[in-house]
DNA sequence: CCCTGATTCGC
DNA sequence: GCGAATCAGG
């Protein structure tokens, strides 16, 4: 696969959104997060918290690959294993989730519903950042005044016009429908976000746009557009 | 083991 | 420019 500007697009939206390069690897597909991780760095987009980076030692990091040593065996993308503990993808990915924390709107049975981040115990250091990108800080550093109460609803800082009050591909979660809106690269570019048919990517219109039952011969539908690729649909 | 991002360096 | 290999922290 190559870097087009709109997977480019994608890996910079989601990447600022917090992202895992896995995440947003398995998203564009066709791609390993290394190759994610090493655009996101060409594109010069990086300072993210880093399990290794976070505190800075005499070692910057990797030292050293032994030259001529290890030959390459081709590339054979490994099997990324999709699966993540809910835990890791909660604290991931913080910004995922939060913007649709409507419980009402459908909440799925099998959903455990995770409670606010650990407010203040004693973690020794912690520094995640929250969505929208502002760290987060354990309670033993510096800062002296506690910022006011918290916005019970994030919203984007600067909403392009057009996507105001729509769900961009940042406000998509597991309990909102990912049908796409429009196209991607276009500026309203965005997702249906209704609430999903439990089990399903989509809600309930659009699992009966995205699942057609099979029907007798001569009864069939005409197939109903594509989500990508195809004639507008809105 | 699993995961994460950072870095290197052959291609 | 790309990304596998590798590193290092959690």
């Amino acid at each position: 696969m190559s870097w087009t500007d709109e997977r480019i697009g994608t890996l910079r939206k989601m990447w600022e959104g917090g992202s895992t390069a896995s995440e947003i690897a398995t998203e564009l597909g066709g791609v390993s997060r290394n190759a994610v991780i090493g655009k996101a760095h060409r594109l010069g987009l990086k300072a993210r918290p880093s399990p290794v980076k976070a505190n800075d030692k005499k070692k910057p990091a990797a030292p050293r690959k032994p030259a001529a040593a290890a030959p390459r065996p081709a590339a054979e993308p490994r099997a990324e294993t999709a699966g993540r503990t809910p835990e890791r993808a909660a604290a991931a990915r913080p910004a995922a989730a939060p913007a649709r924390s409507d419980d009402s709107a459908g909440a799925s049975p099998a959903s455990p519903s995770q409670p606010m981040p650990n407010p203040a115990s004693d973690l020794p250091k912690i520094v995640s950042v929250g969505p929208g990108g502002f760290l987060r800080q354990g309670p033993g550093d510096q800062q002296a005044p506690i910022p006011p109460a918290p916005p019970r609803r994030l919203v984007p800082a600067k909403p392009s016009p057009e996507i105001a009050g729509k769900t961009t591909l940042l406000d998509l979660s597991e309990k909102v429908c990912r049908w796409p809106m429009g196209h991607p690269g276009e500026p309203d570019f965005h997702f249906c976000g209704q609430p999903v048919n439990p089990g399903f990517p989509y809600c309930v219109e659009h699992c009966g746009r995205a699942y057609q039952a099979q029907l007798p011969r001569g009864v069939r539908r005409p197939p109903p557009p594509l989500p990508f690729g195809g004639p507008r649909v809105r």
